[in-house]
DNA sequence: GTTGGGAGAATTTTT
DNA sequence: TTCTCCCAAC
């Protein structure tokens, strides 16, 4: 039996061995949040409960992986069974086992961003507008799922956004249904799409909401305050009957409203739940009191939130954070590197710097800048691997081989080839009856018979390398390669400048898959691992200390010794868009709050005066909000250095190798 | 039907 | 600088 009680504070321990019922952690950041959690499993488990009966749901699949194995860290093999992961994982692990019912086949396909992108442009052009004049395919699609995950009426949404729009209401909507068909031909669920059947599968079938219910006698959430309608509904669904229903969250870190999160989910807990236990964590382990002091006083600002103060309990060594007021972006990567540099020489090693931003591109530089001074570093980076082109290419190769009527990997293998295009897929696709079994003989001749001469010849060997893969002669590194002798290397030659590290990443992903085991599995889930989940992999096999460049997004719930946040200017934090589009910049605020207290030690702030844009021009920055609302002896100030030097806006936009 | 050139636009955050 | 779309030439 654990001793919890030495290993927790009093708040803590009250939370982690709370009796059954509804419980409500409002925790802080760094309050200990993610270790109450993991300890309340613990608990439950050493209580009698069984792990599989233990529903664990969190924001994102890193959160999830470190809960479990900071629980096996305690008693090993104490997670076996249980269900830990992100609401669309665990939805998509239901669907797969009771998709049919809701007219989907187990096997039915995750669309992913690209995949819903094309599926859109087709359904635009069908319906006659001119790509130009209609609203860009991201902005239709934003609608819809805008709409879905507010449990908002569709058309109401639509109106809302589009007020001032050329295009009428109803040609959107026109469109989006379009889309819906679409998915439904195809038997393919978007993102969305998860949360909402799974939520639908435990609505209309009474035995499969039953056996949930059954199976699942505790469910904790995690992040609640980013949690939407659906999820919410999702969890009090599986918990209406027992009300074990733990949730841990803090409201001043909602920074996913954008994506329909709504933080009355965390606020109207225990008018949901009467009787709910509400405990609050607010005694700070992580940062110095400079830095919450800073964090306390910048959350002020939002009146409208619990207001919550984070109580200090390290000791104070004045650590006042530091702005810099820096000239340029150039001058900011100097002065990150001296930063860099006096951390390690103060004894830090590399992975406990963070650099941290409000979108990808403000990284750009600081990415250059470490490579060019051999700092190791790891990025959380826009694109992730599986979202590259020649990554969908190896998987749509692959998926073909395994799902006989997956239409979109069949489009995007064939049309691979030179002198077929998305007019002969769709023509091949019809002639086939709209299925193509790889392991069928007739199936791949058929297929051949049916191109033209110069396919044909490009595909032959194609065909065979699949014929022999199925009849398990090869495996799938060995189909790969075939793939890349017979045809995808002197188009990747043709295609791209880069292509020999395209091909090194090609070759990385057969071993990967064949690496898993289930290969059908993994291509089907594919589109729930990201880029984050990735990166991690990385870190655990290569495993040589690190500086992190993250979104703040992404830095949520992890913390560093040393936190640099570039790019506190008003245009880029709090960003241009939620100046324009939004009335109020609470969500940017808490964004800033969260970035604030990810620092244990030291945190560093930058606000460039100019910023050099693309095509060469200079624009004038002034300080963010953020910084300037926060008093000036709460802070330390660094002058930009002395003698300004001149900076060609050319000098150094060269490529830095 | 396909491809490639040329013009034009564009830069939030993610499962 | 890079992606995307449109149109004209194969």
């Amino acid at each position: 039996m654990t001793d919890l009680a030495s290993l927790l504070n009093a708040e803590q321990l009250e939370a982690a061995t709370a009796p059954d019922g509804p419980l409500l952690i409002l925790a802080a950041a760094g309050t200990g949040k993610t270790r109450t959690l993991v300890y309340r499993v613990v608990h439950l488990i050493e209580r009698g409960i069984a792990p599989w009966e233990i529903l664990l749901l969190t924001f994102t699949n890193r959160a999830a992986r470190e809960m479990l194995e900071r629980a096996e860290s305690v008693t090993p093999g104490i997670t076996s069974g249980l269900w830990g992961g992100t609401f669309h994982h665990v939805a998509n692990r239901m669907l797969r086992r009771y998709a049919p019912r809701l007219g989907f086949p187990n096997d039915f396909r995750i669309l992913d961003a690209d995949d819903q992108k094309s599926l859109m442009r087709q359904c635009i052009k069908d319906a006659g507008y001119a790509a130009k004049t209609f609203p860009k395919r991201e902005v239709v699609l934003s609608m819809l799922s805008g709409a879905v995950n507010r449990g908002l009426d569709l058309l109401d949404y639509v109106e809302t956004k589009n007020e001032d729009g050329e295009v009428s209401s109803d040609n959107l909507i026109e469109v989006i249904n379009a889309y819906t068909r679409k998915k439904d031909e195809i038997k393919a669920m978007d993102f969305d799409d998860l949360l909402v059947f799974a939520l639908r599968l435990l609505e209309e079938h009474d035995d499969v909401r039953e056996h949930y219910q059954n199976r699942f006698k505790h469910v904790l959430v995690d992040e609640y305050q980013d949690t939407n309608v659906l999820q919410s509904a999702f969890v009090n669904r599986l918990a209406e009957g027992h009300q074990n229903i733990s949730v841990v969250g803090d409201d001043f870190q909602c920074i996913y409203t954008w994506r329909g999160s709504n933080y009355r989910n965390i606020m109207d807990f225990p008018t949901q739940y009467p009787g709910a236990r509400v405990i609050k964590l607010e005694q700070n382990y992580r940062s110095r009191p400079e830095i919450l002091a800073v964090a306390n006083e910048s959350i002020k600002h939002n009146p409208d939130q619990f207001q919550k103060v984070l109580r200090p309990t390290r000791d104070s060594v004045n650590a006042r954070p530091r702005v810099y007021d820096v000239y340029s972006d150039r001058e900011q990567s100097d002065t990150i590197s001296k930063i860099i540099r006096s951390a390690c020489e103060d004894g830090y090693n590399y992975s406990d710097i963070a650099i941290l931003y409000r979108s990808h591109f403000h990284s750009i530089e600081t990415q250059i800048l470490l490579g060019r001074t051999h700092v190791p570093y790891a990025i959380t980076s826009g694109v992730g691997f599986f979202d590259q082109a020649h990554a969908k290419d190896i998987i749509s190769l692959v998926r073909l081989t395994e799902f006989p009527a997956d239409w979109l990997s069949f489009e995007r293998v064939l049309t691979l080839l030179r002198g077929l295009g998305p007019a002969s897929a769709e023509k091949l696709w019809a002639k086939l009856g709209g299925v193509y079994k790889a392991e069928e003989a007739d199936h791949r001749n058929n297929l051949l018979a049916f191109m033209t001469p110069s396919a044909r010849a490009q595909w032959e060997p194609i065909s065979e390398a699949i014929a022999n893969y199925k009849a398990s002669k090869l495996s799938v590194t060995e189909l790969v390669s075939a793939f890349i002798t017979a045809y995808y290397e002197s188009y990747l030659n043709k295609e791209y400048d880069n292509a020999k590290d395209r091909l090194d990443d090609v070759r990385e992903l057969a071993t990967e898959i064949e690496r898993r085991g289930s290969v059908t599995e993994f291509l089907s889930d594919i589109a729930l691992l990201t880029n984050v989940d990735v990166e991690g992999e990385k870190q655990r096999t290569e495993n040589e200390p690190h500086v992190l460049l993250s979104t703040i997004h992404q830095a949520k719930g992890l913390e560093w010794p040393v936190v640099i946040i570039l790019w506190a200017v008003e245009g880029m934090f709090p960003s241009n868009r939620s100046i324009v589009e939004e009335s109020d910049d609470s969500e940017e605020r808490r964004l800033f709050y969260v970035a604030v207290t990810r620092a244990k030690e030291q945190l560093h702030i930058f606000t460039p005066r100019t910023r050099y844009l693309h095509d060469g021009g200079m624009m004038d920055c002034t300080p963010s909000r953020f910084v300037k609302e926060i008093p000036e002896t709460l802070l330390e100030q660094h002058a930009p250095s002395q003698q300004r030097r001149r900076y060609s806006p050319y000098s150094f936009r060269q490529k830095n190798y």
